[in-house]
RNA sequence: GGGCGCGUAGCUCAGCGGGAGAGCGCUUGACUCACAUUCAAGAGGCCGCUGGUUCGAAACCAGCCGUGCCCA
C-alpha cells in the first residue's frame, strides 16, 4: 500500500531526508574515470566565518543547477566546494569579540591571537556549509578545502617564492591605500569611490620675492603641511613667466618652487596645483619626476605626525582640517571657499575615508601577467557569459596597475620572505629557512606582514586540486569548466584567477565565465547590514522549502542582470512546486494496477497522448538547449509552462475519464503516458527543484537508486506529430470559444450545454472524432454537422480555427447584447483585416518578405474573410 | 569625464526583425472526486522621446531624456 500523499507539498518534511540520502551514498563524489568527460566547477569559497547571504544562495544554486544538469547527462561531475579564510572580514569579527572583552589582539601577541582565530574557525567554519547543504548544494564534501589549510598554504608560498624569483613581486615605497581603521592597507579596487559633498578651499601662496602669489585650490587643505611644490601646466600662459619661481608655504614658511607639469588640469580650479607626494598618488608621481621630499604628515591614525608641526600635531585629519582653514583665514591666506562635490575612497570594508599613504609594502607586477591574461579573453579560450563582462575585464586589465599584496593583518597567509638581521639578506623560500643562505646566521625574521586574501583565492582552481602536486585530479579536472560568480568580484577573483592560472599551469582556469547579477531588495536596492533590508535564506527555507527558493531565484530575469528580491514571487514557486506535487499525487493515486513492463508496447495512443508525448519532446529539446547556452531562467519558464499549461490543464484532465472508464486498454495507456511525461519533466526538472523530484521521483516505478543518476531526457523524434500539435491546438482553440461563450451568456457551469459545430468538410472527420475532448473540458453536448446545416435563430454564435460555434440558449439570450458582442467581433476582425490587406496590397512586401511570411498573410486573409462571412450572416439571423 | 546596464500592463520582469507576453495584483464566476498554494472567463499597454535603416521596428542604428551600476 503506498503512502498517502497529503494535498500539500511539505519541504520540511523530506529535504533533511533526501539530503542525508545522496550525501551519505557519496552521489557527489566523483573520482577520477578516464572513461567518462569530466565536468568540474570550483565553488567561490564563502567567508568561513560567514553566513549564506542571498547572494550565495543565487550563486550556489546556479551552480548546482549546472553541476546536477552535466551529472545527469553523464559528465563525470565534480563540484568542489570550499571556504575563504577572508582576512580582514575574520580578524575583525575576533577582535570586536575581544574588544566586548576588554583585551585586544595586541595585548594577547600574535600567537595567542591567531590560535583563537583558529578556534572560531573551527567553531563557525562548519555553518555556512551547513547552510550550502540546506540549499540543496550537490559538491563534493569529501574533497572540500581551506584557503589556509595545508595544501593551500603550500600553493600559495610556491606562486610567491615563484613570482619572487622571476622579479614580478617587489617591495617599494609608494603610495598606498591605507585604513586608518582596519590599520592596513588595501588594494586600488578594494577602494570604494562614493561621492561626498566636500568644498574647494582657494589659498594663496605668496612669492618669496614679492609680487604676485599663487592662488592654488584644494579638496584638503590639511595636506598642505606636507606640500613641497606647486605645479602648474607648461603651457598655462597665467603662470608661463613664474615658473621656476620660489613660493611660501603659508603657515609653515617652507620655500618650495612653482613647477611646470603636464598633469595639470588647467581647467580645474585656478590651474594651479599644491603637491604633496606623501598623500596623494599623483601628487606622488609628480614629486618623482622633479624629485621632491616626500614629508609625511598624516600617521597610521589619521592624526598628523611630528612632520605637520608643533601646532597640528596629534589632531585628527577633520579636526587639523578646520583649524587649517580657520588659521589661514585669520591670516588672510584663505580666499574662499566653494562648494564642491567630489569622489572620496572608502575602505570596502568598514567605509572609512582612505587615506592615501606613503609606505613601504610588496607589489605583484601586473604587466607581464596581464598580458597573457587578456589575451586568453581575446582569442576566446575563456569565454564570459553575457559577453559584456568580457569587455570590462579586458578594460580593466588592459589599464591594470600594481598589485599591492601586502596587509598589516595577523590573520591569512604570512608573507614568505625572511630578513638576515646580520647581512641585511632577503630571503624568500617556500620552507621556513634555518639559516641565512649567504651568512649562515641564524639570526632571520620573518615578514610580520600577510598576503591579500584574494592572493590566495587568486590560485583557487589548482591549488584545491592538489597543485603544486601534480595530481590525477589536476590532470583530469583542471582546465575547470564553468566560474559562476556575481559581477562584484570580476575584478577582484576572475581576472586574478585567470591570470594565475595561466602563469602556473600554463592554461586556463576555466573555459567560460558565467557572471550573474546582484539580489537586491524589494526596492531594487543592495541587501545590506546597515539598512537592514537582508532576507535570511535559511528563513525563506524553512517556510518555503529550498527548491522553490531556487526556482523563485533563478527565474524572472536574464543572465548578468540584477533581481529583486519579492515574497510574492517566492508564493508564485512554491504554488508551482505545490502543483507538481499534486499532479504527481494524482498520476500516482491512479497506478495501484499499474505495471509498467506490460505495455510497453503495440500501445493506441489517442490525439491527447500523441500531442503530450510531442509537446514533450520540444520541451526536453528547447530546455537542453536553453541549458546550453546558459539561459537558466528560460528554462525554468519553459518546464513551468509546459507543466502547467499543457500537462495539467489539459492533458490530466483529458485523461480522466480514461482512467475512470471501462476501457482497460485505454487506461493502461493512459497511465503509461502519464508516468512516462510525468517522470521526464521530473528530470528536467531535477536540477532546479533536486528535493521534490526526488520525493516524487522514487514514488514512481523507477530503475535507478535515485533521480540524480538518471539520464538526462533524451529528444526522441519519433514522438513529434506536427499533426496531433495542431489537431489538439484547434480543438483547444474551440474549447476556449465555448468557455467563453458560457461565460458571457452566463451558462452556470453545472449545466451541460448543447453546442453545434459546423466545420468545413475537410475538418468534420477529425473534430467528430475527438468531439469527447471538447465535451469534457467545455462541459456541453457536441453535434458536429457540416457548414451547410441550417442555423438556429435563438443562438450565441463564435467562429474558431474556421469552425462555427453554435450554441442554442433558448431563454438565455439577450438579442441585443448578442448583436453588440457580434459587431465588436466584426470590428475587431475588420481592423485586422485592414492590416493584413495593407500588407497583401503592397509591392515591395510581396516581392521582398520571405515567401512563408507572405504565405501566412494570405491564409490569414482568407480566414478573416470566412469568419467575417460568417458573423455578418449571424448578425442578419439575429437582427431579421 | 569614460564605460556598461535598464526604461514594455498597476507592480516585478520576459520577449529583441514579421499576429504585444508571463507571474502577481484587479474584475466576474466556481469549494468540479490531484491541487482554492486551485479552476474558468475578463479588463488593462502611443513597448521612454525624436529621427534613421527596412516591404515591415517594441526589437537594429543615431541622438536625447530618465534611472542604476562600474571605473577615473
Amino acid at each position: 500500500m503506498p503512502e498517502q500523499m497529503a494535498t500539500t507539498y511539505d519541504p520540511g518534511l523530506v529535504e533533511e531526508k533526501w539530503y542525508r540520502f545522496w550525501e551519505e551514498n557519496k552521489f557527489f563524489h566523483a573520482r577520477v574515470d578516464q572513461e567518462k568527460k569530466p565536468f568540474c566547477i570550483v565553488m567561490p569559497p564563502p567567508n568561513v566565518t560567514g553566513q549564506l547571504h542571498m547572494g550565495h544562495a543565487l550563486d550556489n544554486t546556479l551552480q548546482d543547477i549546472l553541476t546536477r544538469w552535466r551529472r545527469m547527462q553523464g559528465y563525470n561531475a565534480l563540484w568542489l566546494p570550499g571556504t575563504d579564510h577572508a582576512g580582514i572580514a575574520t580578524q575583525a569579527k575576533v577582535e570586536e569579540q575581544l574588544t566586548s572583552e576588554g583585551t585586544s589582539r595586541t595585548e594577547l601577541g600574535r600567537k595567542k591571537f591567531l590560535d583563537l582565530v583558529w578556534v572560531w574557525k573551527e567553531k563557525y567554519g562548519g555553518r555556512i556549509t551547513q547552510q550550502l547543504r540546506r540549499l540543496g548544494s550537490s559538491c563534493d564534501w569529501d574533497r572540500e578545502r581551506f584557503t589556509m589549510d595545508e595544501g593551500c598554504s603550500k600553493a600559495v608560498r610556491e606562486v610567491f617564492v615563484r613570482l619572487y624569483e622571476q622579479g614580478l613581486i617587489y617591495r617599494g615605497y609608494y603610495i598606498v591605500n591605507w585604513c586608518p581603521r582596519c590599520h592596513t592597507t588595501i588594494s586600488d579596487i578594494e577602494v570604494e569611490h562614493l561621492p561626498a559633498p566636500g568644498h574647494l578651499y582657494y589659498i594663496k601662496y605668496p612669492a618669496k620675492r614679492g609680487g604676485k602669489s599663487v592662488i592654488i585650490a584644494t579638496t584638503r587643505p590639511e595636506t598642505m603641511l606636507g606640500d613641497v611644490a606647486v605645479a602648474v601646466h607648461p603651457e598655462d600662459e597665467r603662470f608661463k613667466n613664474m615658473v621656476g619661481e620660489t613660493l611660501i608655504l603659508p603657515l609653515v614658511g617652507r620655500e618650495m618652487p612653482l613647477i611646470a607639469d603636464e598633469y595639470v588640469d588647467r581647467e580645474f580650479g585656478t590651474g594651479a596645483l599644491k603637491i604633496t607626494p606623501a598623500h596623494d598618488p599623483n601628487d606622488f608621481e609628480v614629486g618623482k619626476r622633479h624629485n621632491l621630499d616626500s614629508p609625511q604628515v598624516i600617521g597610521p591614525d589619521a592624526a598628523m605626525t611630528e612632520d605637520a608641526g608643533a601646532a597640528y600635531k596629534g589632531l585628527d585629519r577633520w579636526e587639523c582640517r578646520k583649524r587649517i582653514v580657520k588659521d589661514l583665514d585669520e591670516r588672510g591666506y584663505l580666499i574662499k571657499i566653494e562648494d564642491h562635490e567630489h569622489a572620496i575612497g572608502h575602505c570596502y570594508r568598514c567605509h572609512t575615508v582612505i587615506e592615501p599613504m606613503l609606505s613601504r609594502q610588496w607589489f605583484v607586477k601586473m604587466e607581464p601577467l596581464a598580458k597573457p591574461a587578456i589575451e586568453a579573453v581575446q582569442d576566446n579560450r575563456i569565454v564570459y557569459i553575457p559577453e559584456r563582462f568580457g569587455r570590462i575585464y579586458l578594460n580593466w586589465m588592459e589599464n591594470i596597475r600594481d598589485w599591492c599584496i601586502s596587509r598589516q593583518l595577523w590573520w591569512g597567509h604570512r608573507i614568505p620572505v625572511w630578513y638576515c638581521l646580520q647581512c641585511d639578506n632577503i630571503i624568500a623560500s617556500p620552507e621556513d629557512p634555518e639559516s641565512c643562505p649567504r651568512c649562515g646566521s641564524k639570526d632571520l625574521e620573518q615578514d610580520p606582514d600577510v598576503l591579500d586574501t584574494w592572493f590566495s583565492s587568486a590560485l583557487w582552481p589548482f591549488s584545491t586540486l592538489g597543485w603544486p602536486r601534480r595530481t590525477e585530479e589536476l590532470n583530469y579536472f583542471y582546465p575547470t569548466s564553468v566560474m559562476v560568480t556575481g559581477r562584484d568580484i570580476i575584478f577582484f577573483w576572475v581576472a586574478r584567477m585567470i591570470f594565475s592560472g595561466l602563469a602556473f599551469m600554463n592554461e586556463v582556469p576555466f573555459k567560460e565565465v558565467f557572471v550573474h547579477g546582484l539580489v537586491m531588495d524589494a526596492q531594487g536596492r543592495k541587501m545590506s547590514k546597515s539598512l537592514d533590508n537582508g532576507v535570511d535564506p535559511i528563513d525563506v527555507i524553512e517556510e518555503y522549502g529550498a527548491d522553490s527558493l531556487r526556482f523563485m531565484l533563478v527565474t524572472g530575469n536574464t543572465p548578468g542582470n540584477d533581481l529583486r528580491f519579492h515574497f510574492e514571487r517566492l508564493d508564485g514557486a512554491r504554488n508551482f512546486v505545490n502543483k507538481i506535487w499534486n499532479a504527481s499525487r494524482f498520476v500516482i493515486m491512479n497506478l495501484q494496477d499499474f505495471n509498467p513492463g506490460a505495455n510497453s508496447s503495440g500501445k493506441s495512443y489517442t490525439l491527447a497522448d500523441r500531442w503530450i508525448l510531442s509537446r514533450f519532446q520540444e520541451t526536453v529539446s528547447s530546455v537542453t538547449a536553453c541549458l546550453e547556452n546558459y539561459e537558466l531562467g528560460e528554462a525554468a519558464r519553459i518546464i513551468y509552462e509546459f507543466t502547467w499549461n499543457e500537462f495539467c490543464d489539459w492533458y490530466v484532465e483529458l485523461c480522466k475519464s480514461r482512467l475512470y472508464g471501462k476501457d482497460l486498454a485505454g487506461r493502461q495507456t493512459a497511465q503509461y503516458v502519464l508516468v512516462k511525461v510525468l517522470k521526464g519533466t521530473l528530470e528536467l526538472l531535477h536540477p532546479f527543484m533536486p528535493f521534490l523530484t526526488e520525493d516524487i521521483w522514487q514514488r514512481l516505478p523507477h530503475q535507478a537508486e535515485t533521480i540524480m543518476k538518471t539520464p538526462w531526457p533524451e529528444h526522441e523524434e519519433n514522438l513529434r506529430d506536427p499533426f496531433a500539435e495542431s489537431g489538439m491546438a484547434d480543438l483547444m482553440e474551440i474549447i476556449r470559444s465555448i468557455r467563453r461563450l458560457r461565460s458571457e451568456m452566463n451558462v452556470p457551469p453545472g449545466k451541460k450545454a448543447p453546442v453545434i459545430l459546423l466545420a468545413p468538410q475537410e475538418a468534420k472527420d477529425f473534430i467528430g472524432s475527438w468531439s469527447s475532448y471538447i465535451e469534457q473540458l467545455a462541459a456541453c453536448l457536441v453535434e458536429v454537422s457540416s457548414a451547410t446545416k441550417q442555423k438556429p435563430a435563438r443562438a450565441v454564435h463564435a467562429i474558431a480555427r474556421g469552425v462555427e460555434i453554435i450554441m442554442p440558449l433558448e431563454g438565455l439570450i439577450d438579442i441585443e447584447k448578442e448583436i453588440a458582442r457580434l459587431e465588436k467581433d466584426l470590428l475587431a476582425s475588420g481592423k485586422d483585416l485592414q492590416r493584413v490587406q495593407g500588407k497583401l496590397n503592397n509591392e515591395n512586401f510581396l516581392k521582398k518578405a520571405a515567401p512563408e511570411i507572405t504565405e501566412k498573410e494570405k491564409m490569414k486573409e482568407t480566414e478573416l474573410k470566412k469568419a467575417m462571412e460568417a458573423v455578418s450572416e449571424r448578425l442578419e439571423i439575429l437582427k431579421s
